[in-house]
DNA sequence: ACTTTGACTTGCA
DNA sequence: ATGCAAGCCAAAG
């Protein structure tokens, strides 16, 4: 699957354990939930490494990767960030039944989720 | 090997 | 509440 490619391809990387980390975790993302860069980092028990967990999504969406949802992943501040359609990241969101407030931001309070 | 940047967060002004 | 700065880990230049 995509996942076992991705992860073959990071293998190399040496310092990329976390990544996988990071995936397994968006991975386990139920539909109707999201969750946020922070609390990724803090199960991974990097609470200041919510960047890097930005920098694995980036890296899936260059890998097109559909067994991570990372659509799922918001910032703190519930919005979205990064060149790639965060309108079609929202739309997708509200599919899964998450609610959006009149802001445009995801109701952490509602669909928040921690490993 | 060093510097800059990045799908972030938090704190202080 | 808004704005700027620092901190953090990792990857790319």
């Amino acid at each position: 699957m995509a996942l076992s490619g991705l992860l073959s391809l990071i293998a190399g990387m040496t310092r990329s354990e976390f990544y996988a980390r990071v995936f397994e975790i968006v991975r386990q993302i139920p539909v109707g939930r999201v969750t946020t860069y922070g609390c990724i980092a803090r199960a991974l028990a990097m609470p200041h490494g919510a960047r890097q967990v930005g920098w694995a999504m980036a890296a899936l969406r260059d890998s097109d990767d559909d067994d991570v949802p990372a659509h799922r992943v918001v910032n703190a501040e519930g919005g979205v960030r990064g060149g790639w359609s965060a309108e079609v990241r929202r739309q997708l969101l509200l599919d899964e039944g998450i609610a959006f407030d009149v802001e445009g931001r995801v109701r952490l309070d509602m669909h928040l989720w921690e490993p």
